[in-house]
DNA sequence: ACCAACATGTAAGAAGTTACATGATTTA
DNA sequence: TAAATCATGTAACTTCTTACATGTTGGT
């Protein structure tokens, strides 16, 4: 599948950037579909440049630091354009708190309600923060741009927020009727 | 986080069965929030009689087949209790179309419109399927077994699928417009 | 002087996928 | 008798996490 390596190849279409920099697009604009530790993007570049998809040159920062700034090749251009438009079967995605609603028969109601109320805390501080961020895009009309695929991304994010938050609800008042 | 093992354990308190049954219901009951392969599954039995959290005995099907059928210990019943209680931080689940959205201003309209009108029609075949399935639960009031959480899990799963497809049909009316 | 952020890597192990490998039983 | 399902495993590999390991730079 190799997402990893399309998830970087297409944020150094972008721009160039360091392994650092690319950390910090996962932490900051692919946190609502994906992320890699620091541990997994630095040998992937590495394993990239290797099959000649990627290129880098080491550029200093002060005095002695050293900063690796890749880019991407005709090879990894060509890569990128075919896998984006490659058509794959939707996956389910994992679940754990499902998976301990689905035992919670295994609890008495007291603890059960506990779990869930537990989790919609949770849901509905991650949509506050999300709604939060949403302001930031008031008025947007240029279409062609990855700023457009960040603003249908969050709406996304708060759309799946609110329904995790509705359905966690919707349990609670069934279980206490 | 070993979350395998508590979906196994979670599924030998309900009854006693072989690593096959247990693939079986992965498939059946788990589908919308965890699943494994057999390769996964049996070593993980393996390991967990090793741990002492499972033991098995040997039934014969027909003639010479031989079925290991597992039961939960004591001490997987206590590592399983504490495991359903355990407060865990959420985690957003990757999802390879918003990276391909993401980076979908690579394509022109045309592609793009055409990527996410693919996802839609795979998202709604889902949701019919789900919605199929729900008819199965009509005349739900024991709030205290399985079914009822499997109730509720097919309730988020259809309310999941239903956000997905409007979020789809909302990307695609702007790109329209 | 200290701390946060910048910067890059490796090692060990867990989790998950794909393929290899085999054979019995049931149903059409 | 052929195909689907039952039944159990291993091997090689990819993916991902946690921990180890080190050092610089910029701001207060």
């Amino acid at each position: 599948m190799r997402n990893l390596k399309y998830a970087i190849l297409g944020l150094l279409l972008e721009k160039n950037m360091s392994g650092y920099e690319i950390k910090t697009e996962f932490e900051k604009s692919l946190t609502e579909f994906w992320y890699a530790k620091h541990s997994q993007i630095y040998p992937e570049l590495k394993k990239l440049t290797e099959e000649g998809m990627t290129e880098f040159i080491t550029e200093i920062t002060g005095n002695v630091l050293e900063k690796k700034v890749y880019s991407i090749t005709e090879k990894g251009k060509e890569d990128f354009m075919n896998w984006i438009i490659m058509d794959e079967d939707i996956s389910t995605p994992k679940d754990v708190f499902r998976l301990r609603l689905f035992f919670s028969h295994n609890l008495d109601l007291e603890n059960r309600l506990e779990l869930i109320e537990n989790q919609l805390k949770k849901h509905e501080k991650k949509l506050n923060k999300l709604k939060k961020e949403q302001e930031k895009f008031k008025n947007i009309t240029e279409k062609n741009n990855i700023i457009f695929a960040d603003y249908l991304i969050l709406m996304g994010a708060v759309m799946r927020e609110e329904t995790y938050c509705s359905w966690l609800k919707k349990c609670i008042e069934l279980y206490k009727h």
